[in-house]
DNA sequence: CGGCATCCCTTTTGATACTG
DNA sequence: CAGTATCAAAAGGGATGCCG
């Protein structure tokens, strides 16, 4: 590490994958580039309408997502993932990368946890 | 990306180190290794001694950190990253640097929409 | 010193109904 | 189709006081 804890920008990069949904939409969108509303929508299923556009709208606020509206009924709205945005892959891709070796890690302790109790 | 979203596990790494002040907690055990509970508070000024003691116990609880007491009066605690806790370093340099592009690039964003705006 | 317990407030998320 | 609006529930976090 070459920075103070006290300049930790940590933060500002978690402050925009953060959210129950955000991670999954990033990753389709960084998978299919670009997709329609209700084409997330039906991806995600529990997502419910309220989150996804609440999402959607705070990726557009921070440059990560395009937002386009087709003025045509009934409407049709196509989200992209941005230039900018595809900069958080690589964090993406290390963050999933340990998640699954800390599910192994996790079961890994449990198990020398539970024979040493016997 | 080599995985589908719906495998996604980035959560799972998100879970760990999402919490109002875990970054900087993690910031600083990985830079000193280890540090008494009071060390830590007093580095971190705002922090509550409910959210420390909390967040704390909840990275103990993933592996990684270790938690000694010494058994004395007054009390002494210590807490020390693991070489497991170290292999989230990388992670976390990763979101900082993203994290100071992202400022400017948010502020050179803010800038072109302002002289637009004229 | 290093906690825990309690109460309270804020933020996040969900359920549901309605609309251009 | 792609939203908004409203109400309710849950989670996160803070303030304070007490304790071995």
């Amino acid at each position: 590490m070459n920075f103070e804890p006290e300049l930790c920008q940590v933060d500002d990069a978690l402050d925009i994958i953060v959210g129950k949904w955000k991670p999954i939409i990033l990753l389709y969108l960084l998978k299919n580039g670009t997709m329609r509303f209700s084409e997330l929508k039906r991806s995600i299923p529990d997502i419910t309408q309220k989150m996804l556009t609440k999402h959607l709208r705070e990726l557009e606020e921070e440059y990560i997502i395009d937002r386009v509206v087709y003025p045509q009924v009934p409407p049709k709205v196509e989200y992209s993932i941005t230039d900018y945005g595809r900069t958080l892959e690589p964090i993406l891709v290390s963050m999933h990368e340990w998640g699954l070796k800390h599910q192994q890690y996790k079961q890994q302790k449990q198990m020398e946890k539970a024979s040493t109790a016997e």
